[in-house]
DNA sequence: AAATCACTCAACCGCTATAAG
DNA sequence: ACTTATAGCGGTTGAGTGATT
């Protein structure tokens, strides 16, 4: 058997909290601390259950809320901390001081997204909506600008979880290599020519921008032009065509040898290959 | 003044990861 | 090792309220 129930569900009350219930729930943390939101209903006699008592604590009763409007600042923040986040209402929230991710989300919703859309950004991929696809690029102007008080912004408020300017630098560097030397295998050329046509015009601005979109694929090698037979016995030539290597779907933990190759599970004739 | 619409936000729902038994 | 509950999260709902017709 597993743990008791933290609560007789039959017996719960629901819906809005009474000036009572808040004045209960805020006495009994008052004395005994936040946490063990199991027992704490029974304890503090009330008739809620232990998650309907931490929502409530958390979004509405906690002292340190600061309620009120939002402020252009925190707009501001919001948007960019969401850019880079999306919807991790909570990593958002821990931003932001004295408010709540339910609070937030509540404000993205009804504010935010119109701000955006006003901007004529999509709120989900914060791009212009003027872009022919999803992969659409900013303009050279707006890379400028978010970069810039992403970094000044960040630097102040969120310097313990963003990337630094050295980390940044890094990641645009590596990102545009491996664009360059063709290793992205995954996307379709016109996403590279856009991915490229996007990193071209950070490279000119001199301003890295941190992109999060992450893709895996495999080191492509182009095959040699070949001439053969075709079905009616014509000679073709077939062009020359990107080609993945095999891949190892081994699922079994264990070390390369110093060559670097797979290891000594991959090698057995039980694993399976796969391109 | 009443009806309808639009908006806000507290609270609930359902899910996942983790802890407890 | 397994089952079940909890904690925490993001998405959704619906009651309350103000604006508009």
């Amino acid at each position: 058997m597993g743990r008791s129930p933290c609560c007789e569900k039959t017996h719960t009350n629901k819906g809005a909290w009474t000036k009572e219930e808040d004045q209960r729930l805020i006495n009994y943390i008052r004395l005994h601390g936040e946490g063990c939101w199991r027992s704490l209903p029974t304890s503090a006699g009330l008739l809620r259950c232990g998650k309907s008592c931490r929502l409530r604590w958390i979004n509405y009763l906690r002292p340190d809320l600061k309620r009120g409007n939002f402020s252009e600042d925190e707009d501001e923040l919001i948007i960019k901390l969401h850019s880079v986040l999306g919807n991790k209402w909570s990593l958002i929230a821990a931003r932001l001081p004295g408010r709540t991710d339910n609070e937030i989300k509540n404000y993205w919703n009804t504010h935010i997204k119109r701000k955006l859309i006003s901007r004529g950004l999509d709120p989900q991929t914060h791009r212009s909506f003027n872009s022919s696809s999803s992969a659409a690029i900013p303009t050279a102007n707006a890379i400028a600008t978010t970069s810039l008080d992403f970094r000044k912004n960040a630097s102040t408020v969120a310097s313990k979880m963003l990337p630094s300017q050295n980390q940044l630098n890094r990641m645009y560097k590596f990102k545009t290599e491996s664009i360059e030397e063709g290793n992205c295998s995954s996307s379709t050329t016109e996403e590279t020519q856009q991915q490229q046509q996007q990193h071209y015009y950070q490279k000119e601005q001199n301003k890295p921008v941190l992109d999060l979109e992450l893709s895996i694929g495999l080191p492509v090698t182009r095959t040699d032009q070949k001439t053969e037979s075709n079905w009616h016995g014509s000679r073709i030539t077939k062009p020359s065509a990107l080609v993945a290597p095999r891949m190892c779907l081994c699922w079994q933990l264990g070390f390369q040898n110093k060559a670097g190759e797979f290891c000594s599970n991959c090698r057995s004739s039980t694993t399976a290959f796969y391109s």
